[in-house]
DNA sequence: CTGAAAGCGCTTACAG
DNA sequence: CTGAAAGCGCTTACAG
């Protein structure tokens, strides 16, 4: 059915062998004989096997990315950088989401064995004894936003701690004397650096100032359930940081329903700068994160480990920094972005 | 390196043929052999090498999934609905996203040759002719939002026609005498079908109104023009039906800076439900689409395409129905959700 | 029920 | 510079 080598062999009355060397740049052969051989192949409309190329090569030319259980834009920016930059690689791009635990991740990951020449890996279920025993050594891989630690494998983190000093110092700064925080999850990495970017930044800079820190999920009703405990509590907090925007927009419903308006009684700022975030009312300030940059500096990466296997991971992870957008919740008097610097 | 059949076969003491027969569930071969093999092939942790057998079944059990530029909510909310539907049939899924042209979009579907049983296709560029040149006919593919008519292409298609015409008539229920429409881009398939569910409406329902349509290209600032002009104009409309939600934010940003409390002085509607709908200050009614459901249908029919390749394609394009979901902007009495059903 | 052998479509030493 | 041949790791008629 389809046209292979031999069909564009017989065509141009060569060897196969020549086919094959004149499709793919080798240099032992004659421009004439390339040129000739390239013509028939685009006349014939060839299209190499892959799976037979992979078979000999044992190169796929496809990366995979695990992804957990996901809603949004976080997942679609970071598949779009991805992608970018894997087709700017070549490469092609197999994907698996949607695995709500540990047992779906490692039946995922097993599946794309094989199948790819290396692995991009975000998720919550993954951890040191995960990765021993569901990913071949041989299988190169970067995990994004782990806890992981040591040289085993290659992590690219967000920096979340930086994100979360820079944006408890813009509340100090805009003169609010008071910063809250709303925690998320208590297992989540990202909270726990966003808990601690918080928690350095106010011993640093308002040293004599509470640490209040209520406990969210993540999810908005936890949002407005710290909100509602806030406004309520005798010494109001001047200025509340929640460690995600969902939890923000929770907290600033609540806020609306006890008659306290944002920033003049309360300012509000949240993390991860949402399609939402500029909508709600007022807008909210918040950290953005360029999470495509993050899906291509990963791919760069593992493109890398992929095309020089030896090649040793020194040094901590690397980490991607966050900007402060600043909106009306803070009530500060600057607006605009700053890039976080990490203190 | 790796474990091959082969090591298998020399570990249980039977031919590779058996290892194969046996892990591929053939009837010949006893129970006892079939357990022994299968025992020895987890230990070893065997994996049978995915490009081998695609050399020889001609199957890659790989779906390839071919998108436009795209952002936010829709494409992931698409995605998800794919692989969720894709890992239930046992198939991985490719993805090409980000290709801007058509040329960007041939040279993406031809990169997938060869790697992928069927093809699901969502692009603005790919049309008849394109698919002609580019996409093999012995490959099966569903196309996702595709105006493409006649038998020769499977289509899924999202009831835009039916969900704008329900809209419409909930504006008129509502008591809104009049009704204005903000359009979409012209030579977009959805915007087509949305306008035209709009017209059939009013003409239905309220024949002697005036259709108002002002030209918008689903951005927030062409919404905020239309918005403005409406606000002007000295008949306003007493109800904007705005061709997407995009759109329907920036009128209402408009609204409200010409002074305009929404809905009492003037309802408004969006379509698709995006996360920021509702958000916004009033809550936007809008019309929902199950986009996860679009992408599981698709796969699914994909799916059956690919086991039973001489089926015919038969009757009109399905269609996947709206919900209107009422909220606030709209002023009605009811609130909720109700299926658009086709007129 | 089991095995030996052919063959899927490529790439790449090995000769010439 | 070019070709004949081996081999990548499987599956599946074909014998037995």
């Amino acid at each position: 059915m389809a046209v292979t080598i031999r069909d564009v062999a017989r065509e141009a009355r060569v060897s196969v062998a020549s086919v094959s060397r004149a499709l793919n740049g080798s240099p032992a052969v004659t421009d004439e004989t390339r040129q000739r051989i390239a013509s028939i192949a685009a006349r014939l409309r060839y299209v190499p096997h892959s799976a037979a190329r992979s078979l000999i090569t044992k190169r796929t030319q496809t990366v995979g990315a695990l992804l957990p259980d996901l809603y949004g834009e976080f997942f679609s920016e970071l598949i779009r950088g991805i992608d970018l930059a894997a087709r700017s690689k070549g490469l092609h791009l197999l994907v698996s989401s949607s695995h709500g635990d540990t047992n779906e991740a490692a039946a995922a990951l097993r599946a794309m064995q094989g199948r790819v020449d290396g692995m991009l890996i975000l998720s919550p279920h993954v951890d040191a004894a995960f990765l021993r025993a569901n990913l071949p050594e041989a299988v190169p891989a970067v995990l994004l936003n782990s806890a992981l630690k040591g040289a085993q494998h290659d992590v690219l983190n967000i920096d979340n701690y930086g994100g979360a000093y820079a944006m408890t110092r813009h509340l100090l700064d805009a003169g609010h004397a008071s910063v809250a925080f709303i925690g998320g999850p208590e297992d989540n990495f990202d909270a726990q650096q966003r808990e601690r970017g918080y928690r350095e930044a106010m011993a640093a800079f308002a040293p004599k100032a509470a640490v209040k820190v209520a406990t969210g999920d993540f999810g908005e009703e936890s949002g407005y359930r710290a909100g509602r405990a806030f406004a309520k509590s005798a010494d109001r907090p001047r200025a509340v940081f929640a460690a995600n925007d969902m939890m923000a927009v929770g907290c600033l419903r609540a806020f609306a329903e006890s008659g306290l308006r944002v920033p003049d009684d309360v300012a509000l700022a949240g993390f991860d700068d949402i399609p939402i975030a500029r909508y709600v009312t007022p807008s909210l300030t918040t950290v953005h994160v360029r999470i495509a940059d993050l899906g291509r500096s990963a791919l760069e990466r593992l493109a890398t480990a992929i095309e020089k296997p030896g090649r040793a991971l020194h040094g901590a992870a690397p980490m991607l920094a966050c900007e402060v957008v600043v909106r009306a919740s803070s009530g500060g008097k600057t607006s605009g972005r700053t890039t976080a610097k990490r203190a």
